[in-house]
DNA sequence: GTCTATATCCGGATAGAC
DNA sequence: GTCTATCCGGATATAGAC
């Protein structure tokens, strides 16, 4: 019965989810997880393969989450590229504002080896195309050269991972400073965009180009 | 006897690297590093209190290799501040181009929430802050205006994780990829340090100074 | 075929005797 | 400073229930 286990896979997540909100992620553990959800041991490794596939799941809730609130968020907001940016990258924060302890444990794993769950690695990819993706509409302006704007959607997805990490490490009230960041690195993207085009920064364009693209941002396996 | 205590440490650390070396760190058992060091699995924890202890001995190994090569190769080389950032950056990864696999594995450790092996942590400031000065030292030149230099430089050492990172992931042959995208980035970081002075820039740079300095580019914790 | 339970393995970590 | 014994939890094998 697909019905129930599909039933059964979201009470494992959210039970794990509570766990690990509580108690953190190391210290929650698989046994008390099924009890948790009234199953054996057993039962609940048929349901996930281990701990770090409830966390793809979770990953993977996330990110539709944000989305859905940006496309929201998106509707309302004027249409500045730089509004639009800041629009996206500040929903991208509150989605995960009561998470931040969490993401702070997690956050190995996103650059870890193991291939579930690294950012860069191929299993990754549908969730790391939506949200380059997502970038990649946002940059679709007038005021962007359009060679620019695939490396430069890359660019601000590897942007946003790093705030995400800034984000988790960030102890000043309301996370202020993560926000101050994401407006000034925002606001130097879009006067970099901008300027970039002009005659005088050919050299310099030619540049970030060929970092971006011909010697790709990030390394081969990201093809 | 603090003599033999110290030369069981060497053993055990030299084992260990071995180890991690040809099988992984995480196929690799504590249980297997005491009996190749020719003691009980409780002797090896008496030297070190885990795992990640024995890392963070590889970690201040690797760093001095890095300076006491760096200022070896800068005896040698140019008066540049481009050129001797790019011995700095590429000896960087001389030094450490064996270890590439090794690395990709540890990358978690270096973000994650383990005190002892963050490079954001309290206890790593002495490792930190040694990378941050050798940086300092660099940026060290008439061409910088002295207010950028202290938050310059310590965005050249994040700039140096971030390349550390992808370094451990980049299977171009000879990890050109990495090579090139340390030249390109240095090419900016310096026509940027440069421009930074001129008047026109003035705006410019009082968003980067406030975003490296005010804001801080790291979080609360790094002070 | 779908789901659950028990038993067991393995390795990191600790306790306490010597 | 070294040992043995033990704990704990992630992961797996496997048998069987529905």
């Amino acid at each position: 019965m697909a019905r129930d286990a599909e039933a059964t896979r979201r009470r494992i997540l959210a039970v794990a989810l509570a766990l690990f909100r509580e108690k953190g992620f190391a210290k929650t553990t698989m046994r008390q997880v099924a009890r948790e959800a009234g199953m054996s041991l057993g039962a609940a490794y048929h349901h996930f393969d281990g701990k770090h596939a409830i966390v793809q799941a979770y990953y993977a809730q996330q990110n539709a989450a944000h989305e859905a609130a940006v496309r929201a968020a998106l509707e309302q907001a004027g249409g500045g590229l730089r509004e639009r940016l800041g629009v996206a990258f500040h929903t991208g924060l509150d989605v995960r504002a009561g998470d931040r302890a969490l993401m702070r444990e997690l956050a190995p794993l996103v650059i870890g080896p193991d291939e579930a769950l690294s950012a860069f690695s191929p299993e990754s990819e549908p969730l790391r195309n939506q949200s380059i993706a997502l970038m990649r509409d946002l940059v679709d302006d007038p005021s962007v050269p359009e060679d620019v704007r695939d490396p430069m959607a890359l660019a601000l997805w590897a942007l946003f991972l790093g705030v995400l990490l800034y984000f988790t490490r960030d102890t000043s009230p309301g996370q202020a400073k993560t926000r101050a960041l994401v407006d000034g690195a925002l606001d130097l993207a879009v006067v970099t965009m901008g300027a970039i085009g002009l005659p005088a920064f050919a050299p310099v364009r030619a540049q970030l180009t060929s970092l971006l693209r011909d010697a790709e941002l990030l390394p081969d396996e990201l093809a």
